[in-house]
DNA sequence: TCATCATATCAGCATATGCTGATATGATGA
DNA sequence: TCATCATATCAGCATATGCTGATATGATGA
C-alpha cells in the first residue's frame, strides 16, 4: 500500500500533469514556449476567449507553470521554468511514437465497434 | 491564430498528459516505473478496487502510456517507454521548486477569502 | 466439464471541469 | 475626473470524469 504521503505526493503531481492536460492550457503553454506574452496577444494567438484565457491563466499561475508582470494596463505571462517547455517537449518525442494509440483514443467509439487495435 | 493542425496536435498531447494528470493513474504509472506489474499487484500496491485499475488501464493503454501482456489469468502491464518514467521523474524536479504554488492549489478556497499569495 | 481465479466491462452516480456572456477592477491618458 | 482599455472575476450551464457495486469474460487445474 501507498503511504499517506506519497499518496499526497502523487496528488501534486497529478494536478501539475493536469495543467498540461487541457488543449487550451496546452496551448497557452505552448505559444510562452516562444516568449512572454500578453494576455491579449495569447487570445490573439489561440482564439480563446478573453475570459478563458484569463482563467487558464489564474490556474496556470496558482500552479506555478507562469508567472505574472504587470506593465501599465498589461500583464506579461511567462513560463516560471525551463523544465515546464521541456515537459513539453519531452511529451512531443513520446507521442510521435506512440501517436497511432493516442490518435486511436481521439476517435469516437462506437458502441460495439470491434475498431480497437 | 493557431493552425487546425496544430490545434489538433495539441488535443492529442493534451490528451497524453491527461494520462498522467490524475491520482490513480499517477499511482499506477509510479507503480510500474519501478517494475513490471499484474493487475492484482497494482491493486494491492496503490489500494485502489480491481475494477478501478482496470479501468484506468484501459486508458493507459489506449493513449499508448503503458503495454500489456497475458501470462496465464494474469495480465501483465509494464510502462510503455522510458520516457514515461522521464517525464515523471522531471515533473518531480520541477515540482520541487514550485511545490508552494502547486500545494497552494490543494487548499479549500473559502469564496472571498483572500488568502491566495 | 466445472469451480475458481484474475481481469474486464458495465450502468449509474456524484463531482469536477471548461466554456460563455455579463460585469467588475484597475491603470492610463486626455 | 472621466472615458477607455486590458484584464480578472463571476454565475450558470453542459459535459467529462472517476468511482462503486454488480456482473461478464476467459483461462486454469481438478
Amino acid at each position: 500500500m501507498l503511504l499517506a504521503a506519497d499518496t499526497t505526493r502523487l496528488a501534486i503531481e497529478a494536478k501539475l500533469f493536469r495543467g498540461f492536460g487541457d488543449p487550451s492550457r496546452l496551448a497557452i503553454l505552448s505559444a510562452l514556449c516562444q516568449e512572454p506574452l500578453t494576455v491579449g496577444a495569447i487570445v490573439g494567438l489561440t482564439g480563446l476567449s478573453q475570459p478563458n484565457v484569463s482563467n487558464h491563466l489564474s490556474c496556470l499561475r496558482e500552479c506555478g507553470l507562469v508567472a505574472a508582470e504587470q506593465q501599465g494596463r498589461f500583464v506579461t505571462y511567462r513560463l516560471s521554468d525551463d523544465r515546464v517547455a521541456e515537459l513539453i517537449t519531452l511529451a512531443e518525442g513520446l507521442l510521435a511514437d506512440i501517436a497511432l494509440g493516442v490518435y486511436e483514443c481521439t476517435r469516437y467509439r462506437v458502441p460495439g465497434d470491434a475498431q480497437t487495435e
